[in-house]
DNA sequence: ATTTCAACTTTAGTTTATTTTTAGATCCTG
DNA sequence: CAGGATCTAAAAATAAACTAAAGTTGAAAT
């Protein structure tokens, strides 16, 4: 975790960094405004913590520069103000949190992992993208795309590939796919499967064979070897 | 914005239903965990307000489950406890930020918007102008104009619009645009979403086609390609 | 208190798209 | 090359989405 200190008084700052670093943190020190600013230009932190008050651009404004900027960092803001004006302000400038010196180094710490909970979170968090070779899935765009030429197909096609990848390299046999995609109770007597499966290659299979037959078993879907 | 209030005391939550419904949010209450408990387990928010000492399950307990079941909406915990220790406590638990009671209420506002700006679109404070193609929703203002022309839109036709522009290039089902534009606790046997779908297309699809229809899924606002 | 009106919701008929079935053609494999 | 297995075009059945119009609601004006 990379977190950005912008702090004017050099023993709140060796305070803030020598408890920071115990608790694994990676801390770099802006002194002034300035500094800062330059900072954020170039690199990318976890979470900023910042003096309200500081010498020349003062906390207020580096925050609605940035949030201007669309940087959009959690800012723990740190002040000795402790009016309600003062944290209004502060908060609707588009600070994330706000915490009254002095303070308890715990809670300090507790307020560091409560915002960037969500941004770890969103580090672990797969893009879930399913590609096999030229094909590709994004789910949350519902979209299907093979060599980047955009596929059109139904619910039930959708819904049949997206199992297929999930399962790719395994043969799936007919009954496993009716359960998984058309659900248990259906009618077993049916070829519904083999059709999708025909529709499913009119689409898909352009360039490349994805789906193999395999004979008395079932399907597989299986990246060129 | 969808908020949860889980309070037990009935003129504190009166207090504060009314404040927010007047920030425009939709506040709906829960008086015991185990109500939220239930509540949360089949609907989405978009922020929730605990009280930490709750009859039955308590606010912790509560947080915790959320978090544990990988729910995770902003929780902002409200109580009368000031000590450094309970608040680093529901911190540690998931809770996202703490709110001493009495609070100011633009306190508990400004706090709220903090916690939604980062997920969410803030419906009082953005300065911003959000743009689609030739689409563009000024929402200080409240005014949408397709090639620089006006567009009149009824407030829940606005309200739709602005939810498909947050979630751009996402398909949305209909039932999460229910609990998003419409409420939580809106009846599911209904075709509101198509109507105003049909509403919202009529208006500002004259020059480009802006609302796409993912059969047997939901909808989604995307840029030309 | 009553009227008016715009916004909202429901209903239901129409259109469009998808799914399923059917059945003949084709492909393997013993 | 016989015969089950698979493939697929097309017809039939079903489901989803669209939208005009009717019904409802609630806030503002009279």
């Amino acid at each position: 975790m990379n977190v950005l200190l912008i702090e004017d008084d050099k023993r709140i700052s060796e305070f803030i960094i020598k408890g920071l670093e115990e608790n694994n943190f990676t801390v770099h020190l802006a002194e002034t405004g300035e500094i800062a600013r330059d900072l954020l230009q170039h690199d990318t932190w976890d979470i900023i913590l910042m003096d309200i008050m500081l010498p020349g651009i003062d906390g207020i404004q580096l925050t609605k520069m940035m949030r201007f900027k669309k940087i959009h960092t959690p800012i723990l803001m740190l002040s000795a103000l402790s009016d309600t004006d003062d944290k209004v302000n502060a908060l609707d400038s588009g600070a994330d949190d706000y915490l009254v010196k002095p303070f308890h180094f715990k809670e300090l710490i507790s307020r560091v992992n409560a915002l960037t909970r969500r941004t770890k979170f969103n580090y672990d968090k797969v893009e879930t993208l399913y590609t096999l070779g030229s094909l590709a899935i994004n789910p949350e765009e519902h979209k299907v795309t093979e060599n980047d030429v955009l596929i059109d197909l139904s619910p039930r096609e959708y819904k049949l590939l997206l199992f297929l990848l999930e399962n790719r390299n395994k043969v799936m046999s007919r009954t496993q796919i009716l359960n998984a995609v058309w659900g248990i109770n259906y009618d077993n007597n049916t070829n519904v499967v083999d059709v999708y499966i025909s529709y499913l290659r009119n689409k898909i299979e352009q360039n490349h064979k994805f789906i193999h037959t395999i004979k008395g078993t079932g399907y597989m879907l299986k990246e060129q070897s």
